[in-house]
DNA sequence: GTCTATAATCAGATAGAC
DNA sequence: GTCTATCTGATTATAGAC
């Protein structure tokens, strides 16, 4: 920390001090915390992540972080909520990224875009959701498994347009589909490794897979 | 434990022992410790099974299971090797089943059945597998997934045989479409419940979209 | 082979000075 | 807001009697 930037915080009249600074030291300090937690656990798991890690990548004491979080739990509910609100906006964006008349299966495309970019970013909170989710308590568990139902709520509409469109057949379980798609997709984070294809070659063959299947071109019905 | 069975083993005359009686005791003993491992894994995943839960299930004492074991890691490793082990005979056995003139894709129906079997079976080891995965030592984690590298040659030869035959169109990426299918199939552990729709009945709807996708039905190309 | 201690660690949480 | 010191509880692993 230079003395230029202490001496003009010193500096700034009390009179005209801003209601709202952009960034208050405590607020980045609990952000830095929850970074340093999302990595630790994306890293680590849930069991393994020791408060100690999680103080260590943030640049303060283990104990500091009581002062920010009541408990352990406390942290890992923070990070589980922001990587929900990040995959339900990403998948948002992509959607309404799509033109106004384009079709169910477009949209749906693009939805499937958005949902492997996020999945397979660089992003510490979503990749950290993935990977310890089971290890939570349960009630942490049943909370977020309400909230994962809620953001499935998108994908319910997009398939009900489609089929409403008759982009998908009418016999199949919309829920089934929809579950075995987003397997498909969120299991990638297992195997997915950066180099030979890229993340949107991967979601253009899980696309065309889910549309068309993956046996031999065939013409449509007459 | 009556009398009975206990009088009536020591009647048995020494002179006719056995050589190999079908389970020795101490057989047993280490049979119901690694069910009760698997049962525990499955159900609390790695960090948070003790070894009293295990033992406790296992009828037998804490310091007991070190008889048996040198150490918490070399129990979850038999149990994750008995699990690979049954996955693989499991898959195997439904291929097998099938006639010899079978195409390649009644035969990857057919694998695609025996893989959701096990999957969604009540196998404690194989589930457990599926949750304790990554959160084991690392060295495990390496050494397991070369395992599971080989396993997955069943799948390859599956599919070479399915593209030769012309079931699997010409421009997809085979290790691909193979890491998307088996990521829908593992990742129906999270969210299966037994009611609704049997386990055959999700894996026919897979197989179709596997091979047809969603869309409607459509013709053979000319 | 099994049981009763008990050692050895380790990590989450708290108290209180600064 | 942050730091040092410490408490507390839990869990793997071992020693040694039976």
């Amino acid at each position: 920390m230079s003395i230029d930037s202490a001496s003009a915080r010193e500096a700034r009249p009390r009179a005209a001090k801003p209601k709202k600074p952009p960034i208050k030291k405590s607020e980045a300090t609990r952000a830095r915390i929850l970074d340093a937690a999302a990595y630790v656990f994306r890293r680590k798991g849930y069991a393994h992540a020791r408060l100690s890690d999680i103080a260590k990548k943030a640049r303060t004491q283990t104990s500091s972080i009581y002062y920010y979080f009541e408990s352990r739990e406390a942290i890992v509910s923070e990070v589980l909520r922001i990587a929900n609100e990040k995959t339900a906006s990403y998948v948002n964006a992509a959607i309404s990224e799509q033109p106004v008349g384009a079709t169910a299966r477009e949209r749906i495309t693009a939805a499937i875009h958005g949902h492997f970019r996020i999945v397979l970013s660089d992003n510490d909170y979503t990749s950290a959701h993935m990977r310890i989710f089971d290890q939570i308590p349960e009630k942490l568990q049943e909370h977020f498994l309400k909230v994962l139902d809620q953001n499935a709520g998108i994908w319910r509409d997009l398939f009900d347009a489609a089929r409403a469109e008759g982009a998908i057949a009418p016999d199949v379980d919309l829920s089934v589909l929809r579950l075995l798609l987003l397997g498909m997709m969120n299991w990638s984070i297992e195997w997915f490794k950066p180099g030979r294809m890229s993340v949107d070659q991967i979601a253009d063959q899980a696309a065309r897979l889910f549309f068309d299947g993956a046996g031999p071109p065939r013409a449509p019905a007459p």
